[in-house]
DNA sequence: CGAAGGATTCTCT
DNA sequence: GAGAATCCTTCGT
């Protein structure tokens, strides 16, 4: 990369326009930006998992159920659906065409820009890699919240980014969803082989 | 209006 | 490895 320049190239609209399941591989490599008014933090997008809500019993919009919550999943491809777990908050890129409720959950990103700032938002964080190496951890470092539900992730303050092209990419099932039937077994996981910044600390912990 | 559950994370044993 | 924390949405009465 040209390097002096610390600010990042957003995608296209375009970019989102493919099936889920491509996109969630696309998404390897790409870097999820954050703008705020404490700085810029961004990193690598290394896992995501893709969510298919017509025939996926472990998506918010399974069936088709629509709520005032995954709205914004059954709008456009390319839009910012924020999902508040427990005390943690989740972010996801709405995927597939106008009414079909599908999204790409982004599990782990590597940190690249900011590395201070997410420090300072996660004091429990003892190594580099545990800053952003889960769902509700990476969304706590960039800053990102409810009040980016809906946000186009072609525009600042939240984005995707070009970045780079992964060495290796390895699909396997998804994590957190052992009640969800057979659904647990699909391959809708993806991540950038060899990558230290991986989420998966409990079971599910395959190489 | 009340109750149950969840795409998680952290801490202690 | 197991269990609690803790906030919002969804479903039932």
């Amino acid at each position: 990369m040209e390097g002096r320049n610390m600010e990042f190239e957003p995608v296209e609209s375009s970019f989102f326009l493919m099936p889920t399941l491509q996109l969630a591989e696309e998404l390897l490599g790409k870097i999820l930006v954050k703008e705020t008014a404490e700085g810029t933090a961004a990193g690598i997008i290394v896992e995501t998992e893709a969510y298919i809500g017509p025939g996926d019993r472990a998506a918010h919009s399974f069936n088709n159920r629509r709520t005032a919550r995954t709205e914004v999943m059954f709008g456009p491809a390319g839009y910012a659906y924020t999902y508040v777990m427990h005390t943690h908050c989740l972010v996801n890129v709405v995927s597939g065409e106008k009414d079909a409720p599908e999204a790409v959950l982004i599990r782990a990103v590597e940190p690249v820009t900011g590395k201070e700032l997410m420090k300072k938002r996660r004091p429990g964080a003892k190594r580099n890699q545990d800053l952003t190496n889960g769902p509700g951890k990476l969304t706590k470092a960039l800053g990102i919240t409810m009040a980016d539900y809906g946000h186009p992730l072609w525009e600042s303050p939240l984005y995707i980014a070009e970045g780079i092209r992964p060495h290796g990419i390895s699909a396997g099932p998804r994590i957190g969803i052992d009640n969800s039937g057979e659904a647990v077994e699909y391959p809708w996981r993806f991540r950038v082989s060899g990558n230290p910044y991986i989420s998966g600390t409990k079971k599910n912990n395959q190489s």
